[in-house]
DNA sequence: TATGGCTCTTAG
DNA sequence: TAAGAGCCATAT
């Protein structure tokens, strides 16, 4: 009998020792019962027959994770603190099909040839900036393109792809989820034809499939998507491109808590392969860590006027002006805020209460569609009361003016607009992304409403006028990222303008001084960024948040008490601070956490593994400090 | 004496 | 994480 530690995909516990007839390979995906349950698991160790009594395993499908794979996860399961089996159920194994294998690898050069001959129907040419930048991009192995809105990056990832391909190689293209968008698809299918995937999670379980056995069969060769196509099964990778690399969507905000670029920069060491980091605003992280080459203008070279009018964010009238004179111009807009639904809050004119959330400390918010007050963080939603909850008070008013009001508010006051909202309410599907998309490109809307999504990369041709409301609540949140971000989306929101045409930017912001001198010279706030981060932030120093929640407070903030007391032994270890969290509860959970700063991640991950955690979930560089 | 809710332990 | 054991409070 031999005997084989397993790691039980998506559980959190350890690897646990199960017994075969015959040897088995390490990464080989097995079927164990724990507890009279059946789990899916993989061999991470073969061990000696231990004291207690084995179970059997079973192995049924021919499925296995590759070597790289295994390093890959050991190495999330380390630096991310969670179990070998949570770290592994991210990947999608390799298929054991041994002749097929083979054969395809023959075929390989065929199906190239086929690809290029029959697929391509236009050429990529490179202007000799672009062709420059390219070159730079070659002779790194992890290199920065920063790029301006227009500049043609994608053109230049596509001329890459081309070489890697020509070489029987394949590519990860990643993005964030939002920019995988029909437009982006035919792109790349115009040049690559069937070789692309495009890979995310709205993607349903039989595309999956189809999906997968391409990539099984190795006709796919440019496999796009977000976060999670880093972890599929690609044989002979040449190249790893993290586009919108600046984009908080690639950090996971569940166990394991892993940042998808991070993890795509650690891929290509592993596999040797080349790893393109691209932006416009790039993040100071990897402006600080990488080498970058600088793409100026577009082909468009467009001009943008900034203008600013210090107000918290309302429709004020020289907003509803420019938005009109827009139409008036056939001319099409973006309104961008940060706020969903009608409002943020639902307040009592007379004394002053929030109505909040019963499970959360949130103030929940006004959906006048649905006729509710919802939480936005665990769903709750009741019918909006006619009188304060309080006091009974009739007089309710509402405030932090939310997408869907500004929709209200053009609907009823600007009928001859035609609007179109652009938030997680309203594009909850890629049918509805694409249905959206279409409709504004093909000008059957005027003005296109909404959150953060707007900032995402689109190409939007016509659009003459982006208004940005809200900016200061960005710039004033307490993370030590605030500036970044908010100027990050200032420059990325104006950039989705004036792609053809000059354009017009109105920012409502009480902070002019801070933005505009950024506002053509983002390597500047990077710069002048570096004396603000240095010797305390990332990526500097180190950052690690641990959070504590459980139904009773007391026994969070013990959790917490006593894993700051064991952490004091660290001398690398900074505790910058602990205490119950911004958001104190959330779905009937009180919350505590510790911030903890290093040097070195090593240090942290020391501190860490060498103190007392239970109750505790571990999340390395956070970038939510709620 | 049965039942439900809760906490704690432990899984191979 | 999830199941089962043990414990206590309450219902019958």
């Amino acid at each position: 009998m031999y005997f084989f530690e397993v790691a039980l995909l998506n559980s959190p516990l350890e690897p646990l020792t199960y017994e075969y007839g015959t040897p088995l390979k390490t990464g080989c995906v097995v079927e164990v019962s724990l507890r009279n349950r059946s789990m899916l698991g993989v061999v991470v160790n073969t061990s000696e027959q231990p004291q207690f009594k084995t179970s059997p395993l079973e192995v049924s499908a021919p499925l296995f994770y590759s070597k790289m794979q295994m390093k890959m996860a050991k190495f999330i399961s380390d630096y991310y603190f969670c179990s070998l089996g949570e770290a592994l159920n991210l990947f999608v194994p390799f298929q054991n099909r041994k002749e097929q294998s083979e054969k395809s690898k023959e075929n390989l050069s065929i199906d190239l040839q086929e690809t290029i001959e029959e697929k391509v129907l236009s050429t990529i040419v490179l202007s000799e900036k672009q062709n420059d930048a390219l070159l730079f991009l070659q002779q790194h192995p992890v290199s920065l393109l920063f790029g301006d809105t227009g500049s043609g990056k994608t053109e230049i990832y596509m001329k890459y792809f081309e070489d890697v391909l020509s070489q029987g190689k394949r590519v990860i293209f990643l993005m964030p989820e939002i920019s995988l968008t029909p437009q982006m698809q035919i792109r790349l299918e115009e040049h690559f034809g069937d070789a692309v995937v495009m890979w995310h999670s709205k993607v349903s379980k039989p595309q999956k499939k189809k999906l997968l056995e391409s990539i099984y069969s190795g006709s796919a060769k440019i496999i796009a998507g977000a976060r999670s196509a880093l972890f599929l099964p690609v044989e002979d990778l040449g190249l790893i491109v993290v586009d919108e690399e600046h984009d908080d969507s690639y950090k996971a905000n569940a166990r394991p808590r892993y940042h998808a670029r991070d993890m795509a920069i650690y891929m290509g060491s592993l596999y040797k392969v080349p790893v393109i980091l691209g932006s416009a605003t790039p993040s100071m992280s990897s402006y600080v860590k990488f080498p970058h080459v600088r793409l100026r203008g577009g082909h468009f070279s467009a001009k943008r006027e900034f203008f600013f009018e210090p107000t918290r964010e309302e429709i004020t009238q020289q907003v509803e002006k420019v938005i009109v004179e827009t139409k008036a111009n056939e001319e099409q807009a973006m309104l961008f805020i940060p706020t969903r639904a009608n409002f943020k809050y639902l307040i009592c004119e007379a004394c002053g209460h929030t109505h909040s959330c019963p499970y959360c400390s949130v103030g929940m918010s006004v959906h006048r569609k649905s006729n509710a007050i919802k939480c936005h963080y665990c769903n709750f939603s009741e019918r909006i009361p006619s009188k304060c909850t309080l006091c009974g008070h009739e007089m309710l008013t509402s405030n932090r003016l939310g997408t869907a009001e500004a929709v209200h508010f053009f609907e009823e006051n600007h009928p001859d607009i035609r609007v179109g909202q652009f938030d997680r309410d309203a594009v909850s599907t890629q049918t509805k992304l694409k249905k959206l998309l279409k409709a504004f490109n093909a000008k059957e809307i005027d003005l296109l409403i909404g959150t953060q999504m707007l900032s995402k990369g689109h190409d939007y041709h016509d659009v003459t006028l982006a208004v940005i409301l809200g900016l200061d609540n960005q710039l004033n949140m307490s993370d030590y990222r605030a500036r970044e971000k908010a100027l990050s989306l200032l420059i990325q929101i104006a950039g989705r303008s004036g792609r053809k045409k000059a354009a017009k930017v109105l920012v409502q912001s009480y902070n002019r001084e801070f933005f505009e001198p950024y506002l053509g010279n983002y390597e500047q706030f990077l710069e002048d960024e570096k004396m603000f981060r240095k010797g305390l932030y990332p990526p500097y120093r180190k950052l690690a948040r641990i959070l504590f929640a459980h139904k009773y407070a007391n026994k969070a903030e013990e959790s917490m008490m006593k894993m700051v007391e064991s952490l004091r032994q660290f001398s690398n270890v900074e505790i910058i601070g602990y205490g119950v969290s911004q958001i104190e509860k959330i779905a009937n959970k009180y919350r505590y956490q510790i911030l903890l700063r290093a040097d070195k991640s090593t240090d942290l991950i020391q501190g860490i593994k060498g103190s007392q955690v239970d109750l505790a979930e571990i999340d390395m560089d956070p970038i939510e400090f709620v």
